[in-house]
DNA sequence: CAATGATGGTTGGTACTACCAATCATGTCA
DNA sequence: TGACATGATTGGTAGTACCAACCATCATTG
């Protein structure tokens, strides 16, 4: 790591608040903030209790519960008994949650586009797969399949 | 813009996500929200009047005087009259503010070094050269230059 | 040049985000 | 069956962000 990658950090800082600020805008049109979004963009393929939603987005567990409080008043998250052990909570999204999701997913790849435009065909798919490696943490030790011998 | 481009949406969105993320924790280290952490980028190179910053931040007036006042309170910033313009009020950094605007800076490049450098030299200049083009907005018409003809 | 209106900032009120500490219910284990 | 651990909620505080109302200064114009 040298210091010649300033212009990969700054291009890097630059388009995050650029995503964010889309997203939060996007968000505001819908009265979500960005956390919600993100809680709405992890459960829309799977449903999770309280504590493992709070970890996976760096959040206090009592956070949470006014987010998804706010979030189950509006129709968009629902809480559900866990059948195997009784203290846990489980969360999920509503039809109307997905349905948001949705609309919330087609505005930002809208937004992002007149950005994403100025690269031809060819350079979006080299931008892709650098920021594949840059965005997949690689495995931990213990998960990492054996090497062969 | 067609749905091939849905996995460079998703490598943005992560991306912007990591890098919020690391932004949010080394804020959080030194008591800065992310807003904050953007005033003092902004502020690095130049004085700006409370509006200007405003605009620039895409915030409310009204939510950029709280921001100053406690961070003048921290004596990271400092509100100075506009020698022009009696109604305006200057805002620039404190050397305070200029030296913990260094250490974020730092710890920024730290924290993202890990995944940079799943990188080689070559890619990483490439992913430079591609961003760049996406965040930088082509320029308003009426400021473009007069094309040669 | 005084009245009018526009501009720049702050203040007050509300809602949401986020944290911590305390609490309550349920599970687990000695 | 206690005692302890775990999962979630509640209450309290600070910060972010908005809007509307306000005050001061500047700019116009009658």
């Amino acid at each position: 790591m040298t210091s010649d990658d300033d212009a990969l950090i700054d291009g890097l800082v630059r388009s995050a608040f650029q995503v964010m600020g889309a997203l939060t805008r996007i968000g505001a049109e819908h009265d979500l903030s960005l956390t919600q979004l993100r809680v709405l963009g992890i459960l829309r393929d799977r449903r999770a209790r309280m504590t493992e939603l709070a970890a996976h987005l760096g959040l206090d567990k009592s956070t949470l519960s006014g987010l998804v409080d706010r979030a189950e008043r509006r129709g968009l998250l629902a809480r559900g008994r866990n059948p195997g052990d009784g203290r846990v909570v489980d969360v999920f999204m509503t039809p109307a949650g997905h349905e948001l999701a949705e609309r919330v997913e087609e505005q930002l790849r809208r937004a992002l586009a007149p950005a994403i435009e100025r690269l031809d065909r060819g350079r979006r798919d080299d931008l892709a797969g650098l920021l594949e490696p840059l965005v997949t943490p690689p495995l931990p030790v213990e998960a990492r399949p054996a090497p062969r011998r």
